[in-house]
DNA sequence: CTGTTAGCGCGTTCAA
DNA sequence: TTGAACGCGCTAACAG
């Protein structure tokens, strides 16, 4: 792309320095980077031309001859999700800390896009997080094996293949179950996330594994989602299960529950237990406060980083997965079972 | 930096491909865009070739040669923040629909860390977003003025220098204020947003305005914040100082309030009227629901984009500002002014 | 239709 | 201590 005419407004780069300077480029160089020993008296002159002109060295022409961004991608299947918010922010400010800058996009929940959107990303980056994947077994192998340095957030390191970072959603379950069973109930329902999400999937079959070891205990399910409305919405379809606590995919769709049963005049604990998963910001402050199990995600999105970078300073596999345990929020929206179930 | 020793695992770039199917690295990059018109039987066999060594173009050096990089940074002032991350999902998925990507950038409410920042972010990318900058004045405009093409939201757009969008506060707070007057109100708080908030600023000042132009009505500001915790801390000092109703500077505040008084017992609207701005996600579900006025945040991103992509196509100065005007959503948290005040 | 070549802006080796 | 020259990987003008 030869230039033939001027440009509009070319901006300013290392020749223009050195020109107007009456030294080399590399001299610049030098100075720009603070290496080797330059004349202190060039120093000055240089220093001089480059506030003159409002000099200011090209990104990406740096990362080309250096063979590195800087910039770490990442991918997320939801921006809206409070959840991944908080990932991003823990991995952006971490990151920043080390000068490096992060590149977001958002899969939009689409399995087809992830492995493009992925590769596209890796090539203008250093590294990438893919965040809660919707791609699963051989095909999201595959994709890690084409895009390394990689690290998958909420899935297994894939034996070893890559760092991980993983929250313990058995225990966290468990933690939430034995909680409501403690307080009587025995008829427990389920809000099921998004179809592709693999936590839902865990949660539900810790759930089914912990009901299924108890004879008195009975679990009820129900297709719900991940958003607000979806909570809302479940309650018709709830109430004519007769469950006395139901425990939701997430805190989000937990909200969007306790808003409908406010609506309702259903009381909370009295009337019905409802109990969530994530601890976000807003759950302490809910009405009722929603009981829930707590995951410090902007920790989880600096610990991302940590292994990351250890990563990129070429660990060896197989890598590292940090489990994240969380830990019961016991707040008012559980409560004793109902002597008379609702059914 | 000429390479001397063999790098651990060198990627495959266009001269590999090339030299392995015997053509020239032009013809490697014709058929990687698609350009021109190439023998189907070269084009056959470059891309096996591309398939077999896993090659995908360096977006870097594509980026040096073209001189675009495809994309576009995005400072905020705390990423941790439900608005901007509404801001930020709409922009990212906007402009993803174009092809561009965002780099994110916190700037942690730091005002010596804003311009420096978008300087760099600048360097490697195609425009930059700053959102709600807490820079101000000549500081602003300079820096508008070094990293073109640029937009501000919640700002003005400094007289022409760059596009911007921004929401019409007056309008909202003469909404909500009218809401309470005609409901009885006289003596109503405002709880303060952080220090360098523009926006804040702005609020208040309309809200100082409105209330002299009316005589019976009387306002008590409140230094306060902008986290859940600051509006769940306000609630001694505005329970002693008397007023009927609490404007805050945004739901976020709004919902830590109501969450103490929910705690203390105090019955909203009946004992308090609070009232929000922004209208987030949770609004609609607390309890009560949150009075507020609605702002599209995610419409906003969107808009910014667009403008955006105006400016980078060249257009003239002066440039356009887009005003969001915030819709009133009257809800269970405002109700009529008590008899007795609560002083 | 294809190859040769220059150039994007910078970092860095090597010789002076 | 400084500068000339090469290379990073790719695109585009030009010649054939």
């Amino acid at each position: 792309m030869p230039r033939r005419s001027a440009p509009r407004s070319r901006r300013t780069n290392i020749s223009d320095v050195a020109t107007a300077a009456g030294v080399s480029r590399a001299t610049v160089s030098r100075v720009v980077n603070g290496l080797g020993t330059v004349d202190p008296e060039l120093v000055a002159r240089v220093r001089a031309v480059m506030e003159e002109l409002e000099y200011t060295p090209s990104g990406t022409a740096r990362s080309l001859s250096l063979g590195v961004t800087h910039t770490v991608a990442m991918i997320v299947p939801d921006l809206g999700n409070p959840m991944f918010q908080k990932l991003l922010q823990g991995l952006t400010n971490a990151a920043a800390r080390d000068g490096y800058r992060i590149i977001v996009a958002d899969s939009q929940e689409s399995l087809e896009e992830e492995a493009p959107l992925a590769r596209e990303l890796r090539r203008r980056s250093d590294a990438i997080v893919l965040a809660a994947p919707r791609l699963d077994g051989p095909e999201l192998v595959e994709l890690l094996r084409q895009v390394p340095p990689a690290l998958v957030i909420n899935r297994s390191s894939q034996d070893g293949l890559v760092p991980a970072v993983t929250i313990d959603y058995a225990a966290g379950i468990s933690a939430l179950a034995d909680h409501l069973r403690e307080l009587g109930h025995t008829r427990i329902g389920y809000l099921q996330g998004p179809e592709h999400s693999a936590s839902s999937v865990y949660r539900q079959e810790r759930l089914v594994e912990y009901v299924a070891d108890r004879s008195e205990m009975e679990l009820v399910l129900f297709e719900c989602g991940s958003s607000m409305s979806d909570g809302y919405d479940s309650w018709p379809t709830v109430r004519d299960s007769g469950v006395t606590a139901v425990l939701a995919f997430n805190d989000v769709v937990a909200l969007g529950l306790l808003g409908r049963l406010s609506e309702e005049g259903v009381a909370v604990p009295e009337g019905i237990s409802v109990v969530g998963f994530d601890d976000i910001q807003f759950s302490r402050f809910s009405a009722p406060p929603l009981t829930t199990v707590a995951v410090d995600h902007v920790e989880m999105g600096e610990t991302a980083w940590r292994q990351l970078q250890a990563e990129m300073g070429g660990a060896a596999a197989p890598h590292a997965e940090t489990h994240f345990t969380p830990r019961l929020q016991a707040r008012r929206s559980s409560g004793p079972a109902p002597i008379t179930p609702g059914r």
